[in-house]
RNA sequence: CGGGGCGUGGCUCAGCCCGGUUAGAGCGCUUGGUUCGGGACCAAGAGGUCGUGGGUUCGAAUCCCACCGCCCCGACCA
């Protein structure tokens, strides 16, 4: 591709709304061009990496018997009723005003009812479907550039097996699947454990790329490789206890103590033998959770604890409900209130938690005499530093972007939809289910945000929009014209991808300040100077490496330098 | 949805606080010339409803109100 032809529109200065590399390198490199909040048009450049990206793919799913479909992003509402989605995706849904119809956020639905309509017998199974489907979300906020759009490419893939041990089966394929197609990209990623939020099912994986700007939080253990999300995170943390000395329990005044640090300080003891009261309610229930001392409630692991989602309640309620404000809160005689409490208070004795009675709090507490727990959960934030649940050693947290989850479903979906199949006794069972997915333009703004310097992109070859930037230093130079034209030449012989830099009247730093931001693997310099001696500049982008070679040889260096 | 910031040629920004001629700069673009190995130089040009609407005023990019858009933090995030 010559340059001089090519829609490639590059910016010296960097977007004054971009903030993340990727975002300003996608921009400035003319990747992408911004349409609307979290909205992007593809330019050629861009596109041509995101097919890259879908080949590979396309590759590694096909390699584990993928067969690619390709669905409607436009759906009636009635499946998305029938599976109670509306409602779970809620705002986050893109409804179409004048049609009964939605924009697709994801295919459970159509996929299902493929299924359901066509696979009868346990004869038909396994199947693997996928698809790299256009997104649509309704995002609150979107931001971080590609990273979360309201509009975005996805593969997704979804499993049909007979049984979940054929489900683990194709559970397992998918993660090979995926660490294959995010090496070869190029990427430097790790997998957690995750919650499977509102898609339900009965467990699921979430693939990591460390990063400042991620969105998640991880919790790493570099010692065993233990790695979560923290929404499930785990740690070695040490249980409240009993003590020996139990006491019967006691009224105590607390005056303007509120919060456990307060307390404990007011009352000369350590902040663990103090149980925190936080009131939530879900849709119909008020529950009250216990925390030990400042540990901090993580609410997706509540939301998992009750099976459904739950807001803390608002002060007027609150004093409504028990009878005294926030900080003053407690379990003992609490009535009409589900109570749990997270696993480290689990049958402790003991301790100091609110009175239901402003500036008033109960000492001696015993969760096995004075309270009805109706269940104890992990229910709280890890934090840094804290021992890894394996092993021991200090776990890490970090912000990381996800690039990839998959889930194991289960029967889900395929019963809301009434999707099952007769077994070899002609017993009706419902279809098992799993579903994968992952964010191709993340793909994309991982890759540059690992792989970049300050002047630019550094592609890997694997998704690099071309392998070959050549530049020719002076067009005004008949020798140089006709040496870079061969080379040019040459290499699309060679089946090599090559953008040639022929624009007429372009200052030489001005080219080279574009290849750098463009970042091909390889730059091919033919310059004045070189070319005298009968030689011609390599320079390798990653490292900055520069190799003058005979002209003779330029093809056979760079054939070398992209089979390895 | 809460908090904050921004909106002025294609891009990055100044001017606004303290209203007053033809609204500026750099980059980019056009033409001519000189340059030609790390974002060249000279000269001449083109290009702007100052986000939109309303208000105050003799007079609004500038002050007031409403709305829209974009970015950031938070909430949210199959």
């Amino acid at each position: 591709m010559r340059l001089s032809t090519y829609f490639l529109p590059t910016l010296k200065e960097n977007p004054a709304d971009a903030t993340m590399a990727s975002h300003r390198l996608m921009v400035r490199a003319g990747l992408i061009r911004p349409l609307a909040a979290g909205i992007y048009s593809w330019l050629p450049m861009g596109w041509r990496v995101m097919k890259k990206v879908m080949e590979i793919i396309r590759e590694e799913m096909d390699a584990i018997g993928g067969q690619e479909f390709q669905l409607p992003a436009l759906n009636p509402i009635e499946i998305w009723e029938e599976t109670g989605r509306v409602e779970a995706f809620g705002d986050t849904l893109f409804h179409i005003k004048n049609r009964p119809l939605v924009l697709a956020p994801t295919h459970e639905e159509i996929f299902t009812t493929i299924a359901r309509d066509n696979m009868k017998s346990y004869r038909d199974f396994p199947q693997i479907w996928y698809q790299i489907q256009t997104k649509f979300r309704n995002e609150p906020r979107p931001r971080s550039g590609v990273i979360r759009g309201r509009q975005f490419f996805m593969k997704d893939s979804y499993t049909f097996d007979r049984s979940f041990e054929e489900l683990d089966k194709s559970y397992l394929l998918h993660r090979e699947a995926y660490k294959k197609i995010y090496s070869r990209s190029g990427l430097k990623f790790f997998i957690v454990g995750a919650s499977s939020g509102a898609m339900g099912g009965t467990g699921s994986q979430e693939f990591m790329v460390e990063s400042v700007d991620g969105e998640d939080t991880c919790a790493l253990c570099d010692d065993c490789g233990y790695a979560a999300n923290l929404e499930v995170a785990s740690s070695a943390v040490k249980p409240v206890g009993r003590l020996d000395d139990s006491r019967s329990i006691e009224e105590i005044h607390t005056p303007n103590a509120k919060t456990i640090d307060q307390v404990a300080a007011f009352l000369k003891v350590s902040t663990d033998r103090l149980a925190k009261s936080l009131v939530y309610k879900t849709d119909d229930t008020a529950v009250l959770i216990l925390m030990a001392g400042n540990d901090q409630l993580n609410e997706a692991k509540l939301t998992a604890a009750l099976g459904k989602g739950a807001v803390p309640m608002q002060p007027e309620e609150l004093a409504l409900s028990t009878g005294a404000g926030a900080g003053s809160i407690g379990p003992v005689g609490l009535k009409n209130f589900r109570i749990i409490a997270d696993k480290r208070l689990e049958d402790a004795n003991e301790l100091i938690s609110g009175a239901n009675k402003d500036d008033y709090h109960i000492a001696h507490v015993d969760l096995m005499r004075d309270v009805k727990v109706d269940g104890y959960y992990d229910l709280r934030t890890i934090s840094a530093g804290e021992s890894c649940p394996g092993c021991g050693h200090q776990l890490r947290v970090v912000n990381a972007i996800e690039i990839g989850h998959i889930f194991k479903l289960g029967t889900k979906y395929s019963a809301a939809l009434h999707a099952s199949y007769l077994d070899e006794a002609g017993e009706e069972k419902p279809i098992v289910m799993g579903s994968y997915g992952i964010g191709v333009e993340r793909i994309i703004a991982c890759h540059i945000e690992q792989n970049h310097d300050d002047n630019g992109i550094k592609w890997d070859k694997a998704v690099s929009p071309f392998d070959v930037h050549l530049a020719s230093v002076n067009m005004d130079n008949k020798d140089v014209v006709a040496a870079a034209d061969k080379v040019y030449s040459d290499l699309k012989e060679a089946g090599i991808e090559v953008l040639y830099d022929d624009r007429q009247g372009v200052t030489p730093g001005f080219k080279f300040k574009d290849a750098d931001l463009l970042g091909m693997p390889v730059q091919v310099i033919v310059g004045e100077r070189n070319l005298k001696q009968g030689n011609i500049e390599l320079k390798f982008r990653s490292t900055g490496e520069r190799k003058v070679v005979p002209s003779a040889q330029v093809l056979s260096e760079i054939k070398s330098y992209l089979a390895n």
